[in-house]
DNA sequence: ATAACTCACTTGTATAACGCAAGTAAGATT
DNA sequence: AATCTTACTTGCGTTATACAAGTGAGTTAT
C-alpha cells in the first residue's frame, strides 16, 4: 500500500504533478473547448474536432469535476441538459494553454500541417508568440471567461465534411 | 485514410497538438530529468523518482529522437553507454514547464503532498511563482542547460528507501 | 396527446498504451 | 576468466482509450 502521504502518485515533482493530472488526452482539450470555444454542454463537447468518444467525455467530465477543474450545473429552462463551467482553478490553467499554443505554432510539424483556422485564431496565437506582456494575456483571457464569454467570442467556425 | 492534411492528428488545434506531442505520461518526465536534473543515460532515467518501466523508457527515448527533443550519442570514453541531451526544440519547451510548475505549486492537492524536496527545489518552485521576470528566468534555464550544465546543479538528492 | 426527436448518458467489446518480470548481448571491471 | 554493468528486448498482464449500439428522461412537432 502506497501510504507514502504522495497521495497515489508516483513522486513529489510538480512536473509529474502536473502531467499525472491533466496529462491524459482530453482533460486539456475539454477546459479548451470551454475557455476558447466557449462550450458549455455535453452535446457541444462531442461535437469538437477531435470526436471524443461519448464513453470518454463522460468520464472525464466526472474526473474534472471532481477535480475542482470545472463545475456541472442544470441548464435554466432545458432539463435535459447540464450546463458545465471552469472553475479560478480551471483558469490557472491558461498560462499552460498560452505556451502549449505559442509551443505548436513554433514548432515546424505543426506549421506545415493544414490549417482551417479563423482569423481571430490565427491573431490569437500571435498574440501568444509575439506579445512581451503575457501577465496582460493571461488576465484577459480569465476575464472574458469569468464574465460568462470566451476567447474566440462570437467566432463563426464552418462545419467539416 | 486520414490524408486530410493533419499527419495523423485528431484536429490542427495547437492546444490539442501539443497534447498529442507530449502529453503521454512520460516525454515531459524524461526532459525534466535532462534539463532540471542533468540526467544523461539511460540508467540514470531508470533511477528516477517515478520508477518508469525499461521498456516503456526506450520506447520514450526513441520517440523524442524522432520528435527532434532529444539528442543521442556514444559515450566519449565507455561504449557501453549512449549520452541524451535536449535540444533547442526541446528547449522551447521550458516556459511550458514553469507554467507546469508553478500551476503546481499553487494546487492544494500537491501542498498537503509530503515532500522530500531540496532547499535548491522549494527556491526554484517559489521563483516560478513570484518572478515578475519569466522571460530571464526561461534564458536562465536555457542558457543554463545549453553550457552543459542543469537546473540543480550540484544538488544531491539522498536516495529514497 | 402522442409520435418523433434530442440530450446526456451507459453498456459491451475491441484495441492501444502502459506496467512488470525476466531475460540477453556487448562492453567494462576485477 | 569470471563477474558486473549497461542498454536494451521479450512476453504477458492490466489499464486507458476507441467504437458501436443502446436507454430513459425530457422537448418539440403534429
Amino acid at each position: 500500500m502506497n501510504t507514502s502521504g504522495l497521495k497515489g502518485r508516483r513522486s513529489d515533482c510538480p512536473v509529474n504533478f502536473a502531467v499525472e493530472t491533466v496529462g491524459d488526452k482530453w482533460s486539456l482539450v475539454i477546459l479548451r473547448d470551454i475557455i476558447f470555444w466557449g462550450k458549455r454542454t455535453y452535446g457541444e463537447f462531442l461535437r469538437s474536432d477531435e470526436k471524443i468518444a461519448t464513453n470518454i467525455l463522460a468520464n472525464r467530465l466526472e474526473y474534472l469535476e471532481r477535480e475542482g477543474l470545472i463545475t456541472k450545473s442544470p441548464h435554466e429552462t432545458d432539463k435535459r441538459k447540464d450546463v458545465y463551467g471552469v472553475t479560478e482553478r480551471g483558469l490557472d490553467l491558461v498560462p499552460m494553454f498560452i505556451e502549449m499554443i505559442a509551443w505548436s505554432a513554433g514548432n515546424e510539424t505543426w506549421q506545415t500541417m493544414e490549417h482551417s483556422g479563423t482569423i481571430e485564431q490565427v491573431r490569437f496565437v500571435e498574440r501568444t508568440v509575439k506579445t512581451k506582456n503575457k501577465t496582460k494575456l493571461i488576465e484577459d483571457v480569465r476575464e472574458t471567461v469569468r464574465r460568462g464569454g470566451c476567447v474566440f467570442e462570437g467566432v463563426v467556425r464552418p462545419e467539416r465534411a
